[in-house]
DNA sequence: AAGTCGGGGTC
DNA sequence: GACCCAGACTT
């Protein structure tokens, strides 16, 4: 038996105090109104690695919009996008619409009720089928998510890296054991409630309000900062650019972004590599056959990515075209860039920008 | 196992 | 600034 690991007959010993707290203090969201197997998924699809807080208005839109699952498999991929618009990770509004069509395709339109159909799904991995399949079908299979590595970790003061696969793996397994037969799914939902609202990722845990602190050995230890522990992360990339943004008869010139890679297919204002002078400026105009009657910096802006940060210097120009060249700008109003366009929050500094311009 | 993929809240 | 969030996918 492993140093960190108590035996199951313990760890069972969470699982009554942590149903009835839930019981007392489950928030109300958007999705637990009617909690749909098709509401479920669009959730835990919106969830990923995205906060409770964030998600709620765009959930609502999502459902008002997209009602149901065949809506979703339906609609223009331009209209999903542009619903994600801000919610990054863009992959999971694609992965979900593909996943909608196979599961029109092969499953007669019902979200499947088994965690290894689920698993085949773009967009649903270990976590999501777990959650989906307990929260919206009952079935007692175990989610783990970053909460409840945290409150398991704490509770048993286990020292290992959690993000190491070994070590999921080893929680899953211990909740599997443990799971209530009768509420799989409000168990898991209690366990990453009491992660995200008492025994919180930053910041001190609450724990004078935790049901669980009886036998948490971090908590009896005053050790709680000390978990969970996680691998150190590698130092961001710096890219610099400049962007502009080009006005010609009252449109303004946008672009796709490339098919792979960061932001793929999204829409951008044209840009270039590296921090350009003015005269720079005007040249690469000049490149994509556009001449320059006014020209003027804009303020700078940063952008953060996980990995990358932008560093971003600007340019405003009113152009005209000299010569028909075969860039890929599109020219939108106003109008049609707000309401069908969907561009990263990267550019959203030039974004509002640009709309006080146009104001 | 390590890299890639977004964006924003919180300390 | 640094960390982290109801992770998934590719290499």
């Amino acid at each position: 038996m492993q140093k960190n690991s108590i035996d199951t007959k313990d760890l069972s010993l969470i699982v009554t105090p942590l149903l009835s707290w839930y019981d007392q203090h489950a928030r109300i969201l958007p999705w637990r109104e009617n909690p749909l197997p098709y509401h479920v998924w669009v959730s835990e699809i919106m969830l990923q690695q995205t906060r409770v807080e964030t998600v709620k208005p765009y959930f609502d839109r999502w459902i008002e919009s997209l009602p149901t699952l065949a809506t979703l498999a339906h609609a223009p991929e331009e209209q999903v996008l542009k619903l994600w618009e801000g919610l990054g990770y863009y992959n999971r509004a694609r992965n979900m619409q593909k996943a909608a069509k196979m599961i029109l395709d092969t499953y007669g339109g019902e979200v499947p009720a088994s965690y290894d159909a689920l698993l085949t799904l773009p967009g649903i991995g270990e976590y999501t089928a777990g959650a989906v399949a307990s929260i919206a079908f009952g079935l007692p299979v175990p989610c783990v998510d970053g909460n409840v590595l945290r409150v398991l970790t704490r509770i048993l003061t286990d020292q290992r890296e959690i993000d190491q696969t070994s070590v999921k793996k080893y929680f899953t397994e211990e909740i599997r054991l443990i799971i209530p037969r009768e509420r799989p799914g409000d168990f898991n939902q209690a366990l990453m409630e009491l992660g995200a609202t008492v025994c919180m990722p930053n910041g001190l845990p609450k724990c004078e309000l935790c049901p669980l602190h009886f036998m948490c050995k971090a908590c009896l230890q005053d050790r709680v900062m000390e978990f969970p522990v996680k691998a150190k992360k590698k130092p961001r990339k710096k890219e610099y650019k400049t962007i502009f943004l080009i006005l010609k008869e009252e449109k303004i010139a946008i672009r796709r972004r490339e098919e792979s890679g960061l932001l793929a297919n999204l829409w951008e204002f044209p840009g270039t590599a590296g921090f350009l002078t003015l005269k720079e400026a005007k040249d690469q105009l000049n490149s994509w056959g556009l001449l320059a009657e006014t020209i003027e910096e804009l303020n700078p802006a940063k952008h953060i990515f996980t990995h990358i940060e932008w560093h971003m210097t600007g340019y405003l120009c009113k152009v005209t075209e000299f010569e028909e060249q075969n860039h890929d700008f599109e020219w939108v109003s106003k109008k049609d860039l707000t309401d069908h366009f969907a561009i990263p929050s990267a550019y959203k500094a030039f974004y509002m920008q640009l709309l006080s311009i146009l104001k």
